[in-house]
RNA sequence: GGUGGAGUGGCCGAGAGGCGAGGCAACGGCCUGCAAAGCCGUGUACACGGGUUCAAAUCCCGUCUCCACCUCCA
C-alpha cells in the first residue's frame, strides 16, 4: 500500500500518484507577517513537515515551497502606527516564524520565496488574464485589476460555492468592479498607505493583490503543474478558490491535490490575533511544555481535526511524551544510540501497522498506537538482559519517532553549548551526592539516603534506582 | 441564508457494519528498604429519537448542540 491523501478538491481520499515518477511538489500557505507565529500557525508548520518527511521516508524528491506574505493591508496599517517601513515589520515577524519553526524541528523547505519577491511574475499573471478577458483595470482610475469572476465558469467549485448565491468580496472598495464578487489582483497606490509601499505596473502605481502571489509563487518554483498544495482550512474559500480561477484562466494546470489542515481553537473558538486568544511558544515554555512536547501534542492529532487547545491536554501530551522519552533514554544508555532515526535499518524496523497508518492520509493518532506498544516491548526488553532486543526495540521506536520530527535523541532538540557546560557541571555534582547517597544506603541509613534524593528532587534532579545502579534526571518543572 | 465539518468512557484521541486503537487519570498487583520508573490486570464509551440488518458507534430518516468558511486569517 502506498500514501493515500484526502483531497478537498475531490472531497475523498485518493492514492497519491505524483505527475512525475519519484518527484512531489508541494506549496504551503505560509504566513502573513504581521504578527508573530501562534501556536495555531505553528501547527501548519508541523503538520506539513511530518507529510514531507514521510514523502521523504516514501522514496519521493520532494520540492518543498512554502511563502512568506510580505506585505498586505495590515502590515502597512502597522508600518503606519508604528512610522516605520514596513518590510522591516515583515522581516522581523519572519525571523520569529523562522526561530519558531527551527524550536519545532520543522526542516526548512526547500525554499520560501517572499511574495515582494515575485512583483513580474504577477505581472505577467495578470497580463495575460486581461488579454484573455479574465481580468480588468478598474473603471474608476484607481489603479486596481480585478479578476472577471463571471469570466472562469467553474469559479467555486473547490469550495462547493454557488457564486450566485455568495457575498461579495470585501478586500477593495466596489467601486471600479464589474462585479461585487470580483476580487483585486493589483490594488493601485491609496494616498493614505506609506509612500514606499509600491512598484510600478503597466497599470499604475501599486501592490499585488493577496492571492495572486501565490499562483505566481506556485507557478516560478513548481510549474504550471504541481502536486500538492496546502494551507488551513481557512484558506479553501476566498484564497485557494481564487488562486484556482486566476490560474486555471491563466492556462496554467495547477495543484492537483489539495490537502487543508485542521485550525486550532482555544475554548472552543479558533485561535487568531484579532480574536485575542493567540498563544505562542514562549507562553508554552511558561507551562514546562517544551517545544518537542508542543509538536507531539500536534501530532496526537489527526492533521485534519479540530484541536481545541487546553493547558491540561497540552501538559497531558506533555506526560505522554515524556514516557517515550524515558524509554529512549534508558535503552540508549544500556546499548548506545545506535542508528540515527531513518537509515536503512531503521526503516527496516518500521512496523508494518506504523507504515499503514502514515500510508492512511497521515493517520498519525493510529501511527502513535503502534509507537506505544513499541515503547511498551522495549520497556519489557529492558528488564531483561538480551541487549539485541533492547536494541531492536529502541530502534524500531526511534525510527518511528524521527519520522514524527521527535526522536528526542535527534540533534535538534540539543541545547547550546553552553548548556552542554553547564551539564558536564551538574553531572560531577549530583555525582558527588549521589555516592553520599550510595554509602548511606549501603549502611542501610534510610533517612540519610532520602535527605539527599529529596534534596537532589528540589533542586530538579530526579533520582531513580535500577538494578544498574541510580540513574538521574533533570526534572520537569510542573 | 449558503457551503463544509464535528459530537466517542473521568479526560485526550483513532476507528467507521461483526474480535473493546492508543494514551492520561483512577484502582488492584508485581518489583523496590521506601520511592520513582517499568510491567501485569481492572472499563460493558460512541449527542438524542426512530429505522434497516442475524449484527450499527459505524448505514438510512428525523432532532438537538457545537465549530469553521461565505470579510483579513494557518
Amino acid at each position: 500500500m502506498s500514501l493515500r491523501l484526502y483531497d478537498t478538491a475531490t472531497r475523498t481520499v485518493r492514492d497519491f500518484v505524483p505527475q512525475e515518477a519519484g518527484k512531489v511538489g508541494v506549496y504551503l500557505c505560509g504566513l502573513t507577517l504581521q504578527a508573530p507565529p501562534h501556536i495555531g500557525h505553528l501547527r501548519s508548520g508541523v503538520n506539513y513537515d511530518v507529510l514531507r518527511r514521510w514523502l521523504l521516508h516514501s522514496g519521493y524528491e520532494v520540492r518543498f515551497i512554502r511563502n512568506l506574505t510580505d506585505i498586505d493591508d495590515k502590515i502597512l496599517v502597522k508600518a503606519m502606527e508604528q512610522d516605520r517601513p514596513f518590510w522591516s515589520i515583515a522581516y522581523a515577524n519572519e525571523q520569529k516564524l523562522a526561530a519558531a519553526y527551527r524550536a519545532l524541528n520543522v526542516l526548512p523547505p526547500t525554499y520560501e520565496p517572499r511574495a515582494t519577491g515575485h512583483i513580474p511574475e504577477m505581472h505577467e499573471l495578470i497580463a495575460r488574464l486581461i488579454a484573455e478577458g479574465h481580468a480588468y483595470p478598474a473603471s474608476d482610475g484607481s489603479g486596481d485589476v480585478y479578476f472577471d469572476v463571471a469570466s472562469y465558469p467553474a469559479y467555486g467549485a473547490l469550495s462547493g460555492q454557488r457564486p450566485e448565491a455568495m457575498q461579495p468580496a470585501g478586500d477593495a472598495p466596489d467601486r471600479g468592479k464589474r462585479d461585487p464578487r470580483d476580487f483585486a489582483l493589483w490594488k493601485g497606490v491609496k494616498p493614505d498607505e506609506p509612500a514606499d509601499a509600491y512598484w510600478p505596473s503597466p497599470w499604475g502605481r501599486g501592490r499585488p493583490g493577496w492571492h495572486i502571489e501565490c499562483s505566481a509563487m506556485c507557478w516560478r518554483y513548481l510549474g504550471a503543474e504541481f502536486d500538492i498544495h496546502g494551507g488551513g482550512l481557512d484558506l479553501i474559500f476566498p484564497h485557494h478558490e481564487n488562486e484556482i480561477a486566476q490560474s486555471h484562466a491563466a492556462g496554467l494546470p495547477f495543484a492537483r491535490y489539495w490537502v487543508h489542515h485542521g485550525l486550532l481553537s482555544i475554548a472552543g473558538a479558533k485561535m487568531g490575533k484579532s480574536a485575542g486568544n493567540a498563544l505562542d511558544l514562549d507562553y508554552v515554555a511558561t507551562l514546562g511544555v517544551r517545544p518537542v512536547e508542543l509538536r507531539y501534542y500536534y501530532v496526537a492529532a489527526h492533521y485534519r481535526s479540530v484541536i481545541d487547545y487546553s493547558e491540561e491536554s497540552l501538559r497531558e501530551a506533555a506526560i505522554t511524551y515524556r514516557r517515550i522519552e524515558g524509554f529512549v533514554q534508558r535503552a540508549a544508555e544500556r546499548v548506545g544510540a545506535g542508528a540515527p532515526g531513518d537509515s536503512p535499518a531503521a526503516i527496516a524496523e518500521l512496523p508494518a501497522a506504523f507504515t499503514a497508518a502514515m500510508d492512511d492520509d497521515l493517520n498519525t493518532s493510529a501511527a502513535l498506537a503502534v509507537l506505544h506498544e513499541a515503547v511498551r516491548d522495549g520497556n519489557t526488553a529492558l528488564t531483561g538482559t538480551d541487549d539485541a532486543a533492547v536494541r531492536a526495540a529502541l530502534t524500531r521506536v526511534r525510527s518511528m519517532l524521527a519520522l514524527l520530527g521527535v526522536d528526542p535523541l535527534d540533534a535538534a532538540w540539543s541545547g547550546t553549548g553552553q548548556d552542554g557546560e553547564l551539564r558536564g557541571v551538574v553531572d560531577a555534582l549530583v555525582a558527588l551526592a549521589l555516592e553520599q547517597r550510595t554509602q548511606a544506603r549501603g549502611r542501610k541509613d534510610w533517612a540519610a539516603a532520602d535527605a539527599v534524593r529529596d534534596q537532589l528532587k528540589q533542586a530538579g534532579v530526579v533520582v531513580e534506582d535500577t538494578p544498574q545502579g541510580p540513574r538521574w534526571t533533570i526534572g520537569e518543572q510542573h
